[in-house]
RNA sequence: ACGGUUCGCCAGGCGAUCGCAUGCGGCAAGGCCGCAUGAGGAAAGUCCGGGCUCCAUAGGACAUGACGCCGGGUAACACCCGGGAGCGGCAACGCUACAGAAAGCGCCACAGAAAACAAACCGCCGGUUUCGGCCGGCAAGGGUGAAAAGGUGGGGUAAGAGCCCACCGCGGACUUGGUGACAAGGACGGCACGGCAAGCCUCGUCAGGAGCAAAGUCAAGCAGCAGGUCGGGUGGUCCGCCCAAGCCUGCGGGUAGACUGCUGGAGGACCUUGGAGACAAGGUCAGUGGAUAGAUGAUCGUCCUCGACAGAACCCGGCUUAUGGCGAACCUUUUUU
RNA sequence: GGGCCCGUAACUCAGUGGGAGAGUAUCACCUUGACAUGGUGGGAGUCGUUGGUUCAAAUCCAAUCGGGCCCA
């Protein structure tokens, strides 16, 4: 599988947000939030999603294209099939690396990060 | 060297791996491959000016608002350039809502006699007196205030006063220079005319309203009810013009998709010419963001000065604010020659 | 993206050029055996910030900071 992230791997429609914040399940660390929930495609999709008066303009498309970056990259390792909603909450900025070890144990305690494969 | 003033420039570079958007080409059939391109000087605040779209190709009057030394630049401006005057600074240089207070109205708290067609508290002088004062003259002195009706000196006088004189200030016919603001000179006047127009206002100039969530096309979908009257064309009013037999308002219901607008521009780089400059004209070259939950990133290596402020959403011209670094010219002080 | 509004005491607000105020709250005292209520008195402010106009600015003007509302 490739490591691409295209636009159809990206949650757009505000009913489908919606559909993900009420029936997904919820896992949290400091200063992320990770909602997933069951969707009816064969592969993931991913929206990042910083609070009210996150920062600047700037801040919030950085965080926005890490995550992405991150969960591009770890993206092969998941089970398919299931929509990721990120919340970030602002806080202390975090180097690469610790932010991809927040981000898989966040997804391992979601259990969606399939052993079997990768 | 220290401090300062003005102007200009840059916005980490290179390489590797993975990845995104648009355009073009190919394979070939809705997916791959290749190539090219891909945020800013402020993209910001939304403070001004336009283009563009709709309402009438936006016409007249009033209201309202903005601007306000002169000349020029510009599509336009409240911006820019050059100049004048005033103010600040030792200077380089900077700042200025810089028209009118003799069109009119209003305000000037407290204090003070009086805050503006004048007037007289303490006073000064003359006359009179029943010694309490009264009548008349004066506005120089005191006192109050942010501000008190030219200043200083001399003459003059009962005491005084532009009452007279000299100098300074003010106004100023006129003359000269300048496109002009204005400058220089100035007969004469004899001080009459306090300040505030970022108070109302007057004069001059300009401005119709709304904004790409404008506007248009297609698809999907729903449910009407009540009221008002003669209207509507966008939100100040009237006229005019256009449209219409229906229209408007309120409550309720439905949609939350696609496309056009959407980027080739008052555009950029370089050169030449004109101009003091802002800028204009001509020529050559390249083809250079267009997303729509929102594309430029991540990681590693390496070098250096170790990277600030910060992310396009229809597009331009400005202003203002945030901010790292570099360079040039000029000025002050000190030292040296 | 565009249009619009508001910042005054701890809170809610008034104040349209010369004195910074009202209610609630808070503090002290009185009243009560004690509390509540009631009464008397007091403290609390760079008027969001910075400049300008004016003799004088919360007020007028400009810039800036913060907060809020509306559109399809």
């Amino acid at each position: 599988m490739r490591r691409s992230l295209t636009k159809q791997e990206i949650v757009k429609k505000q009913p489908e947000i919606d559909r993900i914040f009420k029936t997904g399940q919820e896992n949290s660390c400091r200063g992320l939030r990770l909602i997933v929930s069951k969707n009816q495609f064969q592969y993931n999709r991913i929206i990042v999603i910083p609070v009210r008066h996150y920062g600047t303009a700037v801040q919030r498309n950085r965080i926005r294209r890490q995550i992405k970056e991150i969960w591009r990259n770890e993206k092969p390792k998941m089970v398919p099939g299931y929509d990721f909603a990120f919340v970030v909450y602002p806080g202390k900025a975090l180097d690469h690396e610790k932010q991809a070890k927040q981000i898989v144990s966040l997804c391992k305690r979601a259990g969606v990060y399939g052993p079997d494969e990768g």
